[in-house]
DNA sequence: ATGAAAGCGCTAACAT
DNA sequence: ATGTTAGCGCTTTCAT
């Protein structure tokens, strides 16, 4: 079936291994003819390099190894096919490593995998793309490596990011000028800086729009739903209540809502309600959330090129291009209802 | 750093290189105090074999992969979770390639991805456990395959299963219970096998009831929110409204509840609601939605024991356990409300 | 522009 | 119980 070697297509095109090995690798120095004779033998036989061989022989695996901590299955997913949708036609494999941020042995799994495997390029995403110690452990091993959305020490590495904080900022803004003077926010988790941006770009659309920055509307969640709802439940008990809630993440934000239908407010009537990331939980609630969709596969597919730009041994310059987020305007939002 | 090769091990412990392969692959006829001393030179080395050499020399790629289909993005990643579980303290590697059941290329992109990365094992979960031709390319190139969840030709490879009808007929008997006679079926997608099974138990239910099966309470959907919205607002305009639905899985469940809530429906006062597979949905949806919880991670695990033990050439009895799900009862479902 | 020869680091088959 | 000798199918180096 898959049986043919190199010597194979070499004798049937009646040239050495060796020029079948250039026209596989697209090295120069073949002559037109010549490479069209081996093309021809490579097609006739269906010939299919030994992986195996490539990587022993090269002293390369061919596979890139994406670090995932756990921003949520879709994140992932998309993330995941992402990167295989520009991987696989350049020939690498992907191979996948959860990881657990606060996990004392993250940066020896780390290590070790990419030891042991002879990974050629990894791949982190958040919250993991800000974890110093692996980072710093990568670039001892000299590995190639690409981040999504870090925010610190960006130099350190390509990344691929989008702008957060400015949609939070634009989101802000079109709370406000649904006349919402007081907005309750809740934070997303520490670990996961990227979500901490979301809050720089709420409270400059405050300062922008000169609506004081009010810490009893200011809640710490940690991206879970029962942090949203624990939250909400601190906000909406507030003498002064907000008449909309920005959440850091779709969860916290369904759980918002559960809270305000638990307590007989009406979406958005008395209460409006935003999220980010545009999870399926979005769109499945009752009323749907207004939210912000990230380019996650795009920037997948762009980190995934900047990563074998790398490996392929050319310069990829700092910045990354910053891919654009668009806010999804559904019914949980609208008109302020404040008391004249 | 990692540089140490077996002939460096094998100088330092003054034995062949065979015998420290020997050690390495927990062969036998290897003298005790032999194997301590390759140990302790192997831990002293810091040494790990090469993969690629490996692999290259044994015909052996250490690599499995998973096939899957689009049931979720959290079942998918609790699968391949549950798989690297379990392969990767075993020295094997996950490839992971999403693929789309109606696709006419599947069948030719599976096989070439086993071909030419020399896959030692397949996993396919719904539905392509169901995938008449991916299956047979498989066997015809005898590459040791395990399945989640077949439904059909289930003695063509091992797999593990969950008892869906069961669980089905244990719901439909639970709303029963509560003294609903009108229950609405909303079906998953034909290609997913597995989820038909679900409408199986429910039928099951009725007849065991005595409850007569009112073709005008099923509806056809096809596992998304879209499908139950669609299917709930024919369900809820019929004359003889049903006093409970139950959607083959969350997501056409969740488009139940949304139908409810615009139609001004309260649940589960006027209409209970239930779904199948627990995704994190049904906990944020308001109100909770009753559910059936599968072992997913376990599944994975179990199903990567078996791929294992077929690729060491150990015999594998069919049929292979299965696991049970569990229902989780939450606010969605009540008694019923029936004017007497 | 093309080829010959020497490994890459391991396993397999066969000694001993 | 242990060692020796050939490869596995490529890439690399160095000729030509």
């Amino acid at each position: 079936m898959i049986k043919a070697t190199i010597d194979d297509v070499a004798e049937l095109a009646g040239v050495s291994i060796k020029t079948v090995s250039r026209v596989f690798n697209k090295e120069s120095n073949v002559r037109a003819s010549t490479r069209e004779k081996v093309e021809a033998a490579i097609a006739e036989l269906n010939y299919r390099p030994n992986l195996s061989a490539r990587s022993l022989a090269g002293n390369k695996s061919f596979v890139l190894a994406l670090i995932y901590g756990h921003p949520g299955a879709h994140y992932v997913l998309d993330i995941q096919e992402g990167v295989l949708e520009v991987c696989r036609p350049q020939g690498y494999e992907l191979v996948v490593h959860p990881g657990v941020y606060q996990d004392k042995e993250l940066t020896k799994e780390v290590t070790e995998l990419i030891l042991e495997k002879r990974i050629d390029g990894v791949m982190l995403t958040p919250p993991i793309s800000d974890h110093a110690a692996v980072i710093n452990s990568l670039k001892k091993h000299n590995i190639p490596l690409v981040r999504v959305a870090p925010t610190e020490n960006k130099s350190l590495s390509p990344y691929v990011e989008t702008n957060d904080q400015e949609s939070s900022y634009d989101m802000t803004c079109q709370l406000i000028a649904l006349g919402h003077q007081r907005i309750g926010f809740i934070a997303g988790h520490p670990d996961h800086r990227a979500i901490g941006l979301r809050f720089e770009g709420y409270k400059a659309a405050l300062i922008e729009n000169q609506i004081p920055i009010d810490k009893t509307l200011i809640e710490q969640g940690d991206n879970s739903f029962e942090s949203g709802e624990k939250a909400a439940r601190v906000l909406l008990a507030l003498e002064q209540k907000p008449t909309a809630i920005f959440a850091a993440n779709d969860d916290m934000a369904a759980g918002v809502m559960m809270v305000a239908h638990q307590m007989g407010l009406k979406i958005p009537q008395q209460i409006s309600v935003s999220g980010f990331d545009d999870t399926p939980v979005a769109h499945q609630l009752w009323p749907g959330l207004t939210t912000i969709r990230q380019p996650i596969r795009q920037m997948a597919k762009k980190a995934t090129e900047l990563l074998l730009k790398q490996i392929k041994g050319k310069d990829v310059q700092l910045p990354a291009s910053i891919l654009s987020s668009t806010i999804i305007v559904r019914e949980s939002t609208g008109k302020a209802n404040v008391k004249k």
